[in-house]
DNA sequence: GAGAGACTACTCGGATACAGTCTGTCCGAGTAAATCCGG
DNA sequence: CCGGATTTACTCGGACAGACTGTATCCGAGTAGTCTCTC
């Protein structure tokens, strides 16, 4: 039960795009080079966020990607539900309805305790996730990262900005 | 990102042992054919939980598996660790060191931020997991059954536990 | 009747097979900006 | 100098392949009770 590896890129890509000045769009092809990253398959996972409607995305030369919100209205969760799905990471086969004794349809309409102790587990997950905007990591970042660091990579993500 | 269906499994077994008088044994062969599962294959989810030491097991006939402590001590968390692994869902490959503008060994040592909130939702999974033991999953399943059906199930597993 | 040996029923672990997902690559279709070319 | 046609650079989507994991089955080795057989 791990994340995919697009979890980490989508949220990578998300914080760059978070950073971006209004107007602007960055390629696949960019967001890969600056992370080392696959550019064909780092194309599958920002599909998945245009798809889930947190990324705008432009054709043509000069194309690319921005974000669709303003950062504070984007949370990890959002992220993290585009690229791996809003489904429960616990799925109930029901398979107490196997029991030998059971006589038809007992306790049948409430779900399984069990289900929903693990459901209960996975919405803590999630409002854990939903707990942390794009803007609040942005808060994160340039209060460890270096002013340098910072300065270098936005003036080179901008040369190469549509 | 889906849990196997092992866990569910487990999960089941540990409750059905949770009720079980002391020093009685449920073989594999009963507890897959109380459930309807793959007797085989459910054997590696027992396996895993004998491994992790939360079940004991006794070989020959009349042989099979108990709880190892009392069902207060063991909470799903531990049933999930056991069987899922005690890795976090969340794997951070580091992907901000590919940074092109980034010089030697800048901000190493410290995780990066974007791992830290994944982590923190994890530890959250897991905190809502380790507080619900057997002993409570017992008590919502007393509540819940109706008495008849957890009678006769308990009869029929006990002819067949040793 | 007692003790030794064979038998049985079970766990444990490894080997194997199959399906589905994850990772990664490749290519064609479509789109919008930039460029070129003729008037 | 201007407007239309071409080129270019990008996204989008599908097809495909390989690796890994999850699911499932089968079988042999080892163990602990039970049964049998002999004395």
């Amino acid at each position: 039960m791990i994340l995919k590896s697009q979890v980490e890129w989508a949220l990578h890509c998300c914080a760059i795009l978070a950073g971006l000045p209004a107007g602007r769009y960055l390629s696949t092809k960019t967001l890969a080079e600056f992370h080392g990253l696959p550019k064909e398959y780092l194309s599958k996972a920002l599909q998945s966020l245009s798809q889930a409607g947190l990324v705008d995305t432009t054709l043509g030369p000069n194309g690319g990607y921005r974000l669709a919100k303003a950062p504070a209205q984007i949370t990890f969760l959002d992220i993290v539900e585009a690229v791996e799905g809003k489904r429960r990471t616990f799925v109930c086969n029901e398979i107490r309805g196997n029991n030998p004794c059971k006589q038809n349809g007992s306790c049948d309409g409430k779900p399984c305790p069990i289900a929903r102790v693990m459901w209960d587990a996975d919405t803590a997950w999630r409002n854990s996730l939903a707990s942390v905007s794009l803007s609040a990591l942005a808060q994160l970042l340039s209060a460890e990262l270096p002013d340098d660091l910072l300065e270098r990579s936005m003036s080179w993500l901008m040369e190469r900005a549509g």
